[in-house]
DNA sequence: TTGAAAGCGGTACCAC
DNA sequence: GTGGTACCGCTTTCAA
């Protein structure tokens, strides 16, 4: 007979409510939502059998109205560039893990990179009055701030290290983390440096931290491919600028990436040409994602903990709306060297 | 002077509502509704002034409150077992995508692989009254089939072929997939299998489908080793079974992984070892992800629109809340074997 | 410990 | 084309 599904499923002409419920148990509409939200205040057999009735009755309470009534969604926004990134991914995990049993939920959406999908999405979350948003990057663009500054609304800025966060903000400096990646590799040896990257604003501040720390050692600029595409991390994006690299300039002896996916996509073009890696190049990653652990050679990159950002901003949000108090409004997430072989 | 933070920011002590609107707009409160939701109905003076004023008074419709006396939440909710995996966070993606522009928000929540969180999951999804619900493989505790049938709720289950959905599904055939793959191999010549591959029920369909194409063949079952982590599919996991397998059986000429993120780690594995592949092992995948196209050697495998899986659920759920005519319940987005190089 | 009733911020039907 | 108003389903004083 298998399992049931919906054919000749007769379904009741409406969900039923707090009042049925009331009505069934012989207790007030008052009582019955104190069971569910305040039981302390309901004495133990009224508490019961109103449980056992909504049971019966298959009651759900509607936290629409119930948040409604109470101002509050219990809802915490996330808006990120883009979802299936093996990036933010992870940070969405995080997120989603720390509101777990919290009665939150998350609603999710990708702006893909542009300024004006970012501003409906906001005004997308404000509208749905999420008690809480969390963005992937600062939000640079001013009517984004002004709509977020001016609506009360807590706000996480997510993978930066903001002075002047709009509400709060967790990351690391990516411009000290990408320093930190060129005085390994200048500590290790290397002097002739390739960079891939991306344009957008994390991978500017990379691009920053890294040339001034090859700046400083008295070398030549790094030569460089930026990915011009809007979302900056791919294997595929990573191979053909590796290959470009390669190509056009002989004497590289390493090759830093603004992220992992590009790295791997890099090592990859190496092993097709049969260059060793590190020993005719050596390449560095950024980020720390599963696949570098594991890759061929493994890659040496900077960990900064995707997962937990996205862990932390949702610690944050639940400490400012339970008004915990003295919380810290900006979190320093850090990041270190993760010397493996690849460099 | 710096962009501006929420320092010194003093906020106004409650948002302006449709009332507000209206009176300072010199029209009724029903006025000011239908500018918002049904424009063609005001004339375009009237318009003009509610939107001005509207604009100046910061004015944003709360769309719980009018999602309540519609009774109807636009939000659309997702339930997968983890998010960060690449398999289903192109799911997810293909359904975020399918919802923009719609006016339909997205929900996610992860299970973790666990049967009683997902119970609870689908309990706070139809708590919010989801307008629809979709899942990440079947729903086969009774319980939530129970929960999700009698809620009235439409339903997608994604990738599996259901005979029985609770309300929809959209996927493909694992058995015949996994069957077409044994049969390549076949094809190719190769007659000494391993296997890798998972426990949970997507994973055990694959493997049924492909050790009967095997067996029909007139060949020993492959050599197995299955991962009994909650999540089947880590690269480490692949590349920790690959060794198992080339360790406990020499004469092993391919083998088979459930997925992409397995047979990557395999391919490592391999590398790692100096085996040639395909010269002394071949290695087969299951789901076409990006690093698959670009691995060393690019990866052989099945190919089965991650993506477009969750775009067509975005699409059914959207077809059937817009009372579309005459939708199909049932779609099988099919799969094909993509040849490259790893077998 | 329990009940009555006033919202929460809109939608939509019905008149005019 | 516009306004009046009865809900939508629950939370939360305030009284009893």
């Amino acid at each position: 007979m298998g399992l049931k599904n919906r054919a000749g499923e007769k379904r009741p002409e409406r969900a039923n409510r707090m009042e049925d419920v009331a009505a069934a148990a012989g207790v007030s509409l008052a009582t019955v939502s104190r069971v569910f939200s305040q039981p302390e205040l309901v004495s133990e057999a009224t508490r019961e059998k109103v449980h056992a009735v909504a049971k019966r009755m298959r009651y759900l309470p509607n936290l629409l109205a119930g948040g409604m009534a109470a101002n509050q969604s219990r809802v915490i926004s996330a808006m990120v560039p883009v979802i299936s990134s093996a990036i933010f991914a992870q940070t969405i995990e995080g997120l989603s893990s720390g509101l777990h049993g919290t009665g939150y939920e998350l609603m999710l959406s990708q702006s893909s990179y542009e300024p004006e999908q970012e501003y409906s999405i906001l005004r997308a979350f404000l509208g749905r009055r999420a008690d809480g948003i969390v963005v992937a990057g600062a939000v640079r663009d001013p009517h984004c701030r002004e709509l977020l500054l001016h609506s009360g609304t807590p706000v996480v800025e997510m993978w930066e290290l903001l002075e002047e966060p709009i509400d709060m903000a967790v990351g690391f400096s990516n411009h000290h983390a990408a320093q930190a990646a060129a005085d390994y590799l200048l500590g290790r040896g290397y002097r002739n440096f390739g960079f891939i990257g991306g344009t957008d604003q994390r991978t500017a501040d990379r691009q920053k931290g890294f040339y001034e720390a090859v700046r400083a050692a008295g070398l030549p600029a790094p030569r460089q491919v930026l990915i011009h595409s809007p979302s900056p991390s791919s294997f595929d994006a990573g191979g053909q600028a590796m290959a470009r690299l390669l190509d056009e300039n002989a004497g590289i002896d390493v090759v830093f990436c603004t992220n992992d996916l590009l790295a791997v996509g890099a090592l990859f073009e190496c092993q097709r040409r049969g260059l060793p890696v590190p020993g005719r190049v050596a390449v560095m990653g950024f980020s720390d994602l599963d696949i570098g652990q594991v890759s061929v050679p493994p890659l040496t990159t900077v960990q900064v903990g995707a997962y937990e950002i996205g862990r932390q901003a949702s610690r944050m949000l639940l400490a400012r709306l339970t008004g915990a108090p003295q919380e810290t409004r900006i979190v320093d997430t850090g990041f270190s060297i993760v010397r493996r072989q690849s460099a």
